[in-house]
DNA sequence: GCCGTTTTCGGCCCGACTGTTTTCAGTCG
């Protein structure tokens, strides 16, 4: 299933997990933490490297090196293996659990024997707990409460549930006078999928009225921590957020700290140490005098760390740095490049919203070209019919003298059926201005039965777009298993587009995928797949998740005008 | 364990909050 970059990365980390756990020197814990990063990053399928192709990778050096050919030769890797006889994989699991790290479980494990979160459950209902060194009646609490909070919804939500929450805060807190500036920070700023928790930074010369505003807002349900500088609560349904306060001169420092990601910042505060300086939330400082440098603006301090500033989307430490020192970061992709919209559904098959007034919807976009799509026969639920297209069809042309700047696309989304077909024959197909082909069945076809399917699929000169390409739901199903770098070699060949769903529970291609497939020249479409008129308004998560797969106005077909796409959907 | 236009040894990002500890360790981001 995963790649053996992801295993091999996954294994790395889990031996930094366990170091950490029997207590190994914290600075190797680190380099292995770096080296599963790295490793899980890196572009290139590890399987076939050897040692010194291992070695080429940056952090990984000739130790871990040996230790991934343990992996790619045998399967796994020894040390792994023998310090998982010491430390039970539930005590690893423990480490899950808010407020109980590495040191507490080994604790745990060692004085009471507990090697699970149920065993530990029972240990505090049986006052074990009591009289153990470090372990006060407050931490009992709080792990309890943290037990409970996992079982419960310790879950990451989807980004568009963070981004209501954080929209709400900012817009609560922007109102304040002590006020000067408000905006949400962390992986809701990089436009993560999913969102652990959510990120608001404020900067105001009075931080004690924020705080006691922020804790007094409706939606929160529970207060975590309260500090002079950062507040923490969680809502009713279980997402926390955490509120940094600032003086206003800090902001740009700020905002960059708390944008992240953690191992974003370690690398420009690596760079910061090796210039003499010195850079935290409230700036960037001379390393020996402590002399404020700059700190306003995110701009100033990557400036002044040599740096061209860099995309939120990007900063997760797999190759901006570099790509920054070189002068090579891409011109990302925004909501204001794109002139169309190429997957769209009306309530003729699911959609909630008539075709005129999706057209309409996305003629207020600003749209140059507008693609209705909507499904074909065989998603026989939606009683699709040759004579219903039709008319649609000629619905769709009357449509257009409505909206002299809209170009109206007359497509549909079609069914790739197990073998790669699709609903209608070549004749009828050719009908279509755009077809999108998208998976809806057989999600799991073994990986060699779903790389044909979807070759085929891309092989089809009436298909234009494959549609949300792993078919996966965030939370509820798994991508199916393909060979994507078949799939991809493929659609750069034929000039298929992959497509980037902007919907929050698909954002498929996800951003990993999307990279690699550009490296294979792959094009793609970033579209709404709107069935209803609110829907259009996903396009920014659709965006952010092509933004994180470093894509360019180029590399997505819907930024290009019309004549461009048509020569593209020609597929010549 | 990794790494090197100040180093092949001696560094390795930085700060806030909590709880239990009377001066600081653990956890988190």
């Amino acid at each position: 299933m995963a790649r053996a970059n992801d295993e091999a990365a996954d294994l790395i980390q889990e031996l930094a997990d366990l170091l950490s756990i029997t207590g190994g020197d914290a600075f190797k814990i680190r380099a292995y933490e770096k080296a599963a990063r790295a490793i899980a990053g890196h572009p290139d399928d590890i399987s076939g490297l050897d040692l010194a192709g291992l070695r080429k990778i940056p952090t990984v050096g000739e130790a871990i090196a040996k230790k991934v050919l343990d992996y790619t030769t045998t399967g796994t890797i020894r040390q792994v293996e023998e310090l998982r006889t010491q430390i039970p994989a539930g005590v690893r699991a423990l480490t899950a659990i808010p407020t109980l790290g590495p040191k507490k479980a080994l604790a745990l494990y060692e004085e009471l024997g507990v090697s699970s979160v149920d065993e530990l459950s029972t240990a505090i209902r049986e006052g074990r707990l009591r009289g153990l060194k470090g372990f006060g009646p407050k931490t009992e609490e709080n792990i309890l409460h943290g037990i409970e909070l996992l079982r419960s919804s310790g879950e990451r939500v989807l980004v568009d549930a963070a981004a209501g929450v954080a929209d709400e805060i900012v817009a609560a807190l922007s109102a304040l006078p002590e006020v000067e500036r408000c905006e949400h920070a962390g992986s809701l700023r990089r436009m993560r999928e999913t969102i652990g928790d959510v990120d608001v930074l404020a900067a105001s010369r009075d931080p004690r009225p924020v705080m006691a505003a922020f804790t007094a807002l409706p939606l929160v349900a529970e207060v975590i921590a309260s500090g002079e500088k950062k507040t923490s609560i969680r809502t009713a349904k279980g997402l926390q957020v955490d509120l940094r306060v600032v003086p206003p001169e800090s902001w740009g420092a700020a905002l960059q700290y708390f944008t992240g990601s953690q191992a974003h910042n370690i690398r420009t505060r690596e760079i910061a140490v090796k210039a003499g300086l010195k850079l935290s939330e409230y700036g960037l400082f001379h390393a020996e005098s402590n002399e404020l440098i700059v700190s306003g603006t995110e701009e100033e301090v990557y400036e002044r760390l040599g740096l061209p500033w860099i995309h939120p989307a990007l900063r997760e430490d797999t190759g901006e740095i570099e790509a920054a020192l070189a002068d090579e970061l891409p011109r990302l992709v925004t909501v204001e490049d794109l002139r169309g919209d190429l997957h769209s559904h009306t309530d003729l098959t699911d959609g909630i919203a008539s075709l005129e007034d999706m057209v309409a919807a996305a003629h207020a976009r600003g749209l140059e070209y507008y693609a209705i799509t909507d499904h074909a026969p065989n998603l026989f639920m939606q009683r699709m019919t040759d004579e219903k297209m039709l008319a649609q069809r000629r619905r769709v042309a009357e449509l257009q003298a409505e909206y002299p700047g809209m170009t109206l696309l007359h497509g549909t989304e079609l069914n790739i059926d197990p073998d790669g077909g699709v609903d209608w024959d070549a004749d009828f197909l050719s009908g279509f201005d755009i077809c999108v082909a998208s998976v809806h069945s057989h999600f799991t076809q073994d990986r060699d039965a779903m790389t044909r399917r979807l070759v085929r699929a891309c092989e089809n000169p009436h298909v234009h777009v494959i549609g949300h390409p792993t078919a996966r739901s965030i939370g509820r199903r798994s991508p199916v298993d393909a060979d994507w770098d078949e799939v991809f070699r493929c659609a750069a060949r034929t000039g298929t587009a992959m497509e980037v769903d902007s919907f929050p529970d698909r954002l498929d291609l996800p951003a990993d995928l999307i990279r690699r497939a550009k490296r294979y020249g792959v094009k793609f479409s970033v579209d709404t797949d709107a069935h209803s008129v609110g829907h259009h308004r996903n396009i920014r998560y659709g965006v952010g998740t092509a933004q994180r797969g470093w894509l360019t106005p180029d590399d997505v077909v819907n930024t290009w005008p019309l004549d461009r796409l048509r020569a593209f959907l020609r597929k010549t």
